[in-house]
DNA sequence: ATCAAGATTACCT
DNA sequence: GGTAATCTTGATA
């Protein structure tokens, strides 16, 4: 087995959430669906998330039950729904009940390309165009992953869903910038992504 | 019991 | 660039 190709453990995900936001960078999210089924592919977009500080976190008023999984050890997958329509994932980070997560933006596909054009588009023969657009978001990684509740809290050092680790990306080719989407604490730079990729949700 | 807002997307002009 | 879609949650009464 490649060293490089190794799951990445729950002390990865239990350090500081800017921390972890850059290093997810580069990674691989992989699903298993019904034992075999393997969907896969490079983070490539984040932002962070840190519940007793940032306003615009979903942990910043505490503890509800929408967000309990934001308090969970870091290290499980945080899946929320919005705007009545889409869903939403997140890497928990840092200690229990710290409230801190990275919300994953964007997806360069590797594996399962079939089956996320299926759910994406209802067919498999994709353009170019369409390609790019199979996971550049954060709701459409969600519906070509299919990601929902059931998700909600899947700890990430389990076999179902789960990190493979890959060289970290080096600084100066992050790019940092405003989050997207959000109206409060807007000052901060926590959106994390990897320069010159094209699946980027948004230059 | 009621209500406004939401870590988005697709489709329109 | 503008906005409808669509529903759950959390806050307030």
């Amino acid at each position: 087995m490649k060293t490089q190709q190794k799951k990445l453990t729950r002390s990865f995900y239990t350090r500081n959430v800017l921390t972890v936001a850059k290093e997810l960078l580069g990674k691989i999210f992989v699903k298993v669906e019904n034992g075999n089924k393997i969907l896969s592919g490079y983070i490539v977009e984040v932002e962070a998330y840190k519940g007793k500080v940032d306003q615009a976190a979903h942990s910043y008023k505490g503890k509800t039950k929408r967000n309990e999984v934001m308090f969970e050890e870091g290290g499980h997958l945080y899946v929320y729904f919005t705007y009545g329509v889409h869903f939403c994932a997140n890497v928990v980070t840092g200690k229990k009940n710290e409230g801190d997560a990275v919300l994953i933006r964007a997806i360069e596909p590797v594996e399962g390309l079939n089956l996320m054009a299926e759910r994406r588009f209802g067919k498999t023969e994709l353009n170019e165009k369409e390609k790019i657009n199979l996971t550049n978001g954060p709701a459409k990684i969600c519906q070509a992953f299919n990601l929902g509740r059931k998700e909600n809290g899947e700890d990430l050092t389990g076999g179902k869903i789960y990190l493979l680790d890959r060289p970290k990306i080096p600084t100066k080719e992050i790019i940092k910038t405003k989050r997207i989407g959000i109206k409060k604490s807007t000052g901060l730079l926590w959106r994390f992504y990897i320069k010159n990729n094209s699946y980027i949700s948004k230059r």
